[in-house]
Formats: structure tokens, sequence, C-alpha cells
RNA sequence: GGGCGUUUAGCUCAGUUGGCUAGAGCGCCGCCCUUACAAGGCGGAAGUCGAGGGUUCGAGUCCCCCAACGCCCA
């Protein structure tokens, strides 16, 4: 073994050695009760990022650490084929050729998408074996297989069949760049600087006019009416009257709508019901004429007159100056608005009039949110249900066609003769009606739609299979909270709707990965952190430590490389101690289980109490989801307890005693093996590659079993052995005594017990001292005066320090001393709290104070003596 | 405007039923190449826990209010 760890060198061997002994599979465990994740599919058009990263972190600790203790454990893998996003990517492409996808047609288009699939979808895969997912490949599923595209269909049709997925003409939100509706969730609320423009709307009869403010003055082309709420007196008298719409002269009326707000503007409101949702409504309620005047290029329509073929953008200006001109611009003011943008391509989304397919949701939400509600389903940290039931329940319905060529095709069909609309299972080819004029609709389906059922239709779904019987419902879902609405809501919705059942147990929400400066991370601010180079530089373990030992339940990440580092720091130390273990104490073929001594020394007992301590506290804390709670306190065991004490203190255990030499050996073995193991979830390629050194080689870590420790009794003496030997070096520290200068300590127990003789051993080795059992010096002058856990050590200041040195330790510690009794004495002496604290609390109290106080006289007269 | 979160050492953050002198990593200072590891060891300095009020015997922790910053929704 080298002296120094390459994770480089290591971490390309493990991959294929896992996936070859079918670790990743739940069959590993034939017996094992059913745990399963389905992976929150990648992007097929993307590549990991950090937040992948510690997304699958998560995971496969999870994953992981149920393999280990049984459980048929799956973690499924797959991608979803991201509609919009890859058709973007595959029509660069074509335009780099000069080509639109129209030029080369739909089916051909299709092939191109899937040839750049296939290269994509290999990057991501490879990224996840570097990551060290402990996926099962052999279930790897996509969004657009042809098991999930039949329960796409299957829940298309049945949702229709039901009166739950409706066709309408609605005002959507259109993203002229990628020519397709979108969601309300995929549209981005920005603040614009933004003006408020006043009209003026002159009424035909000639009496004045009505002032209307809007932000968009380029929509009044198609503005069918004025509207004012009914109560304001300030327009009762108009009300019913007609106007002239400026520019087009189109005639207008003016109604009453109680949708109108009184504060904003002047309080009437120009009405433009196939731009803008609110008019819509207003529109529907007076029988107002819907005129589009902006089309799918943010282009004016033919309806728009003069402005015919403008860009929305310049009609803007174009109408305001002809407005101008007319005199009928009364003011325009700043007005900093919220304006949608395309979460895709941020390009300005344009409310826009059209017929689109939606799913009812108000039949859907009820039932997840009482899933939740109940308990049957747990959000961790549980505050996120708050952001759940908010939108649950101000949901609107879904628009989920796409016009894309991408995606699931509408399993919809309209007939040219009669114009029914036909949806269902088999392609239909002939009509109600008799008529074989049929057309299939355009649009593919949202693919937040193929991913709603992603935790049953990769199961199999609808098809009753083992798999399904078996993994469904899922026990937890790891994601972050950014995707709670798009998708984790959706998935609760449609698996209670199909299934009947929720579609996971846990819901485990984690945060953003951010800079070290807690900024987001992004190409575009060149802050972004590549997962592969990462990887590269310091190892796929120390990546997942870092990010894991961030993560802090339900809080944003922030991953510094000297973060990285030092994870890949602790690695090197494992190594390290693995290969003192190995190479020095000779200690191999550690069997994978077991292996703890029947007759621990005082030592080994110490260290195997304190690790069963650590695993149980290690196992709670999982469970409870607090990742980076639990290897926290796994780091520190390891490398306080074990490396820094017990492997010390095994050096000076003597050969010559070979049943104790023994027993140290095999908790070394077993301690380290242990260590390891629970590691394992989080570094599993350093842990597994250790283990090959440790272990006999028959087994692999992945599946060894988990840790369960049997109880131990620490040796009451280690307090002492522990302070004593702090105490000692501090000493050493202070006075700048070389290791090298022999340093007699004598050793007085105030304990009735004798100390014996393996701690005087540890002392000596930990120390280069030599302590003896001795009587309390008397007086004290010349020596300076130890104490902890009713052990009392002295050591001769002669020939080492100057008596006066030791003058200003004992003075602080004297003050420090007098502190902290004052503290103690405040509260005894308030009857308050005698009557109200615990008993044990006040017990303690006094006990503490008794024992500072003897603390105190002994360090009085220490500097007494001193002279 | 509504909701959620954050504010603790120079930096990034832990601190989950309120109870010893508030912890970690990194950084900083001193000593040590003690043969597993200098990517290390030993020791050390460093915090009025954002401000104010309250509850309590006792508050970083619970309540109220304020401020700054961040996120989500309208």
């Amino acid at each position: 073994m080298n002296p120094t760890y390459d994770p480089a060198e290591v971490e390309g061997r493990w991959y294929g050695v896992w996936e070859e002994s079918g670790a990743f599979r739940p069959e590993v465990n034939p017996d094992g009760e059913p745990y399963c994740i389905v992976i929150p599919p990648p992007n097929v058009t993307g590549v990991l990022h950090t937040g992948h990263a510690l997304d699958h972190a998560m995971q496969d600790i999870l994953i992981r650490r149920k393999r280990m203790q049984g459980y048929a454990a799956l973690w499924l893998p797959g991608m979803d084929h991201a509609g919009i996003a890859t058709q973007n990517v595959v029509e660069r492409e074509l335009r780099i050729e000069g080509m639109t996808r129209h030029d080369i047609g739909r089916e051909a288009f299709i092939d191109r998408v899937w040839a750049w699939k296939h290269s994509s979808g290999n990057t991501i895969s490879q990224q996840m074996r570097k990551l060290g997912d402990s996926v099962d490949w052999s279930r790897e599923r996509f969004t657009f297989d042809e098991g999930l595209s039949a329960a796409v269909r299957k829940v298309f049709v049945t949702l229709y069949e039901q009166g739950l997925m409706y066709r309408a003409n609605r005002i959507i939100n259109w993203c002229p760049r990628c020519h397709t509706a979108l969601s309300e969730i995929e549209v981005e609320h920005e603040d614009d600087p933004g003006e408020l423009t006043y009209i003026k709307y002159p009424f035909k009869d000639g009496s004045g006019y009505i002032t209307v403010a809007t932000t968009r003055p380029e929509t009044m082309l198609g503005d069918t009416a004025v509207a004012v709420h009914p109560d304001d007196e300030r327009y009762k008298d108009a009300i019913g009257k007609t106007l002239l719409l400026p520019i087009l002269n189109r005639e207008i009326p003016v109604v009453a709508d109680e949708g109108v707000e009184h504060e904003f503007g002047t309080g009437a409101v120009k009405v433009t019901p196939a731009h803008d949702p609110l008019d819509f409504e207003i529109g529907l309620r007076h029988d107002l004429e819907q005129i589009i005047v902006i089309d799918t290029e943010a282009n004016i329509t033919q309806a728009g007159g003069p402005y015919f073929g403008m860009d929305r953008f310049e009609a803007r200006e174009a109408v305001r100056s002809k407005l101008r001109e007319l005199k009928l611009i009364e003011k325009v003011e700043e007005h900093p608005h919220s304006v949608g943008h395309c979460s895709r391509c941020h390009t300005v989304i344009e409310p826009l009039l059209s017929l689109q397919w939606f799913v009812k949701v108000q039949p859907l939400v009820g039932p997840a949110i009482e899933a939740i509600r109940s308990g049957d389903v747990t959000f961790h940290p549980k505050r996120w249900e708050n952001s759940y039931f908010h939108w649950m329940e101000n949901l609107r319905d879904w628009t989920v066609s796409r016009q894309l060529w991408w995606g699931h095709r509408i399993p919809a069909w309209y007939c040219k003769e009669c114009d029914e609309t036909i949806v269902s299972m088999d392609d239909p080819t002939q009509c109600a009606c008799g008529s074989t004029d049929l057309v299939q609709d355009e649009d593919v389906l949202d693919t937040w739609f193929s991913s709603a059922l992603w935790p049953f239709s990769t199961l199999g779904w609808p098809q009753e299979t083992p798999d399904l019987d078996a993994f469904y419902p899922t026990s937890v879902l790891v994601t972050g909270f950014d995707i709670i609405f798009f998708w984790v809501a959706r998935m609760m919705m449609m698996g209670i709707h199909f299934t009947e059942a929720p579609p996971f147990d846990d819901i485990l929400i984690h945060g953003m990965v951010r800079d070290s400066e807690g900024k987001k991370m992004s190409k575009s601010t060149g802050n972004a952190l590549d997962p592969l180079e990462l990887i590269d530089e310091y190892g796929a373990d120390a990546l997942r430590l870092a990010l894991i030992q961030a993560a802090a339940p339900g809080h944003d990440i922030p991953l510094s490389l000297d973060a990285i580092d030092a994870a890949k720091r602790f690695g090197n130390k494992l190594w390290n101690a693995v290969r003192f273990v190995v190479e020095f104490m000779d200690v191999s073929s550690v069997p994978a289980d077991g292996g703890y001594p029947v007759n621990p020394g005082p030592e080994d007992a110490w260290v195997l109490a304190r690790l069963g301590e650590t695993s149980r506290e290690v196992d709670r804390l999982l469970d409870e989801y607090r990742l980076s709670d639990a290897f926290a306190i796994l780091y520190n065991f390891a490398w306080s307890e074990v490396f820094d004490w017990y492997v010390e203190m095994a050096k000076s255990i003597d050969e010559s005693d070979s049943e104790r030499h023994a027993a140290m050996l095999s908790t070394l073995g077993a301690v380290t093996r242990d260590v390891l193991k629970l590691f394992h979830p989080v570094m599993p390629f350093v842990t597994e590659e250790l283990w090959s050194h440790l272990g006999d080689d028959s087994t692999l870590l992945i599946t060894a079993a988990w840790p369960d420790v049997p109880a131990y009794d620490a040796p009451e003496e280690m307090a002492s052995l522990q302070g004593i030997v702090a105490g000692i070096r501090q000493f050493r520290s202070q006075h700048q005594i070389p290791r090298k200068t022999e340093m007699p300590v004598i050793v007085a127990t105030t304990a009735e017990a004798e100390l014996s003789s393996w701690w005087f051993t540890q002392v000596a080795s930990l120390t280069s001292s030599t302590p003896h059992s001795g009587q309390r010096p008397d007086p004290v002058t010349g020596y300076t005066r130890l104490s902890s856990d009713g052990v009392e050590a002295y050591i001769a200041l002669a020939g080492l320090v100057d008596v006066d040195a030791e003058r200003p330790r004992i003075e602080k510690a004297i003050a420090e001393l007098e502190a902290s009794i004052a503290r103690s004495r405040s509260k005894l002496d308030n009857p308050n709290f005698r009557d109200r604290a615990p008993a044990e609390v006040v017990a303690q109290e006094e006990d503490r104070m008794t024992v500072q106080l003897h603390e105190l006289e002994k360090q009085r007269s220490q500097l007494r003596e001193l002279g």
C-alpha cells in the first residue's frame, strides 16, 4: 500500500466489480424486505451538475445502507425525454445546417432526436458510474420507453373517460421562441422596469373620454371593452355607454365587472379577452368578442390593422407614438411590474388564447393533500408541507399539450366529417359517423405528465408485474425543493388516482448546492463546479463526503474546494490507518462479521464501547434522514477516538502478553472494519479498496452486513487517563519542553481504587513521560499539579522550568475556577432554583461546586507554596 | 402584499424534548519530520450566539417585536 491514497488509481477499479457481482440488483438479498428509491430522472439532454451529485449521494447512502442491512434494495435509474430542452438542442443543430425541423419533417426529426439521445444519455450514465451510484442498470427506464409510453396513454385515456381531461380554448402561456404552450410553473416571473401608459378612450357621442392605464399599449388593438367596478362612483354614468377605440375606431362598450380593482390605474381597465387571463374571464361574463392581435411568433396579426406583421415590442412603441400624435396619451408613469419569462429560453411569455388539452386537477388535489395531512406520506423536513399545501390549494387546471414533436403524441383524433373527438387506447380508423377521415392531434404531452407516473410506470404499471407488487409504493423520494410543484405534487396526484396508494412513504427534500459564498452556481457567472472535474482532482468519495457534510437538512449547501480537500484528506487518513493496521500490526483476513474479542483489554473495551455507541447513534440519525449529522459524529469518532487514541494505545500493548495482544489485534481489526462499513455508504470506493486489504478476499464490502456491535463496558479509568495525558501534554507545550526530555510524574489517586498498570503504560507512551504512583508531595513546592477525575499528578519542576514560570498558569486556573464557582453559587443560592429545577440538576450543580471548591483549594495552596 | 428560511469564532456552518465553561471543518499562532499518515501529530488563541423585550429557577434553544439578507408565491 502506498503511503498516500490515490483516489484516481483506486476508484476506476470497483464499479465494474460491484456491477458484475450483482450487488446493485435487489435479488442480491433474495429474502430481504423490499426497499426502493426511484431516481429523479435527469434530463436526457443534460449533464450532471453538483446538484445531481448531492441528490445521488443521498440516495446512494440510503440504498447502500439498506442493502447492507439485508433489504432487497432497489435504486431504479432512468432519464426523462425532456421535450422542450431536447427539441431545442436538436433544432439548434439543424439551424447550423441551415434547416428547420419543418424542412426534414416530423419522422426524420424524431430520428435525429433519438440519435442525439443515444449519445447524450450515455454521458449521464458514465457520470453516474463515476459518482459510484449503485443503481440497478438492468431496470433502467426512459420516459419514452414502450412500457412507459403505454402508461402515459392509459392515463390520458382514463382521465378523458373520467372527464378529467378536456380540450378547451383558454388563455395559456405561450413561448414565442419555443413555439409552445407552457404550464404556469414553467413561467418565471421577474420584476421588469416597465411603464404605465394612461390612454384616453373617447366616448362615441363626443361627451369626453375615459382614461385607462396599461403596461402593454399594443394590446389595445385587441380591446373589445372597457371595464369598471360596478360600485365605482367615478364611472357610474359611463356604464353601458359606447367608446370609440382609438386608431382602429372600433365601437366598444363600457361594462361593469366585479373583477376590476378600484385602485389600479384609473379604476377603468381596457379589456383584451384574447391576451390576458383576467380579461378573458371578463369577456366571458359579458359575451365580448375575442380578437387575437398577436400571433404565435409574437407579431401583430391582421386584426391589428396598420401594425400587421410588426413585432409586439415594436408595435408597443408604434402604438404609443401614434396615440401621442392623436393627443390621447394622458401621461406615462414608471411602473416596475412582474413579467413572465419562459423558464427554458427566457423569452417574454405571451398570454394567448389557444385551444389546448387540460387536466382538471380539482378532483386529484384533495386526496393528494390528505395523504400528507394524515401522515401517510411525510416530508423531511416537515416544513415543506406548507408550501405543498399552499400550492395544491390554489392549483389551476394543468395545460398538458405542447406544440412540439418530441414527446408522447396526444392520443386524440378528430373526425373531419362530423368534428367528433376520439380518444382511445387503440388508434381508431373510423368515426362513429362512418367517416374514415380522421386526423390525430399534432401535439405532444408535457414531459412532466409522463414524469408524474414515474414511480409506478417504471415498475411496470399498468401491467401487474412482480416488481410493481414488491416495490410499490416506493420507500422514499429524494429531491430538491425546486421541483416539489413540478414533480412531487403531480406524482402524488397521479399515484393516488391510478394506484390508490401514494407513490412513496417519505419525501426527503434537500437544498441547492451553492458556491462557497452562498451564490447559486451557474455557467453564466462562471462559479459552477463540474462534478467530473472535481472527481478527477479529489475523487468521488471526497466529493460525496464534502457534499453530505455540508448538507444540513433543508438548507442550501455551500460547497468549497477547501471542504472537498478536507474530505480528501480524511480519505488519506482512513487509508493510512488501515495501512498501519494491515502492514505494521499485521492484521488481515478480518472476518466480514463478528470477530469481536471475548476478553478485551481495557483499551479494547473502551473503543468497542464507543464503537457501539457511535454506530447506534449513526443508525438513529440515518433513520431520521439526518445524514450530515450522522457522518459528522462518525468522522469525529474515527479520527479523534479510534485513530488519535485507540490506535496510539494499541501500539504500546506488549506482544509478550499474547492474550492481551491477540485481543488488541482482533479489536483493531473489528473496529477498523466497522468504521469502513459505516463509512461505506458515503465513501464507497476507498472503503471497498481498504476492505480488500483488511478482510479475507471472499467478500465485498458493498454486500457485507451492517455493523451490529455487542455491548462492552468501558473502563472508568479512561476519563482520568485522557485528562492526565492532556494535562501533561499541555504542560510540555506551554513550557516548550522537548519530547525527549525525561519527565517523571508522580501519580496520586484520591479515589480508593488503585490505578491499573495499563493506565501507567498508556500515560507513559502517550506523553513520553515516566509516571509512577506515589504519595502526594508535601509540601508541593517545586511541583506542578494536574488533576482529572479524582487522579492527581505531580511533575517536579526542577531542571525543567523555573518555578515562577508556573505562577501564571496557576493564577489563570484559579481565576477560571472562581468564575465557575461564582456561577454555581448564584444558582444554588437561589431558592427558586432549588425548588423548581429537577433534583438531579440541583445535585449535579452541587457536585460540581464541591469538586471545584476542592480544586480551588488545591490550586491556592499550590500557589502559596510556590513561595 | 402573503409565506418560508437565514443571521452563532476570521470564513463556511453544526447545535431536535431549555440544564456543566456553545462545537466542527478550513484559516491563524507555537512546538514536533514520535518509523501509518507533514494531506500528519501535540498544544493554543479566537464568539456580549443580529437588536430589543418577554416566559422560565435557568434561553443560542420557547414567545413577541424590530432589522438585514435570501428563496417561493401573488
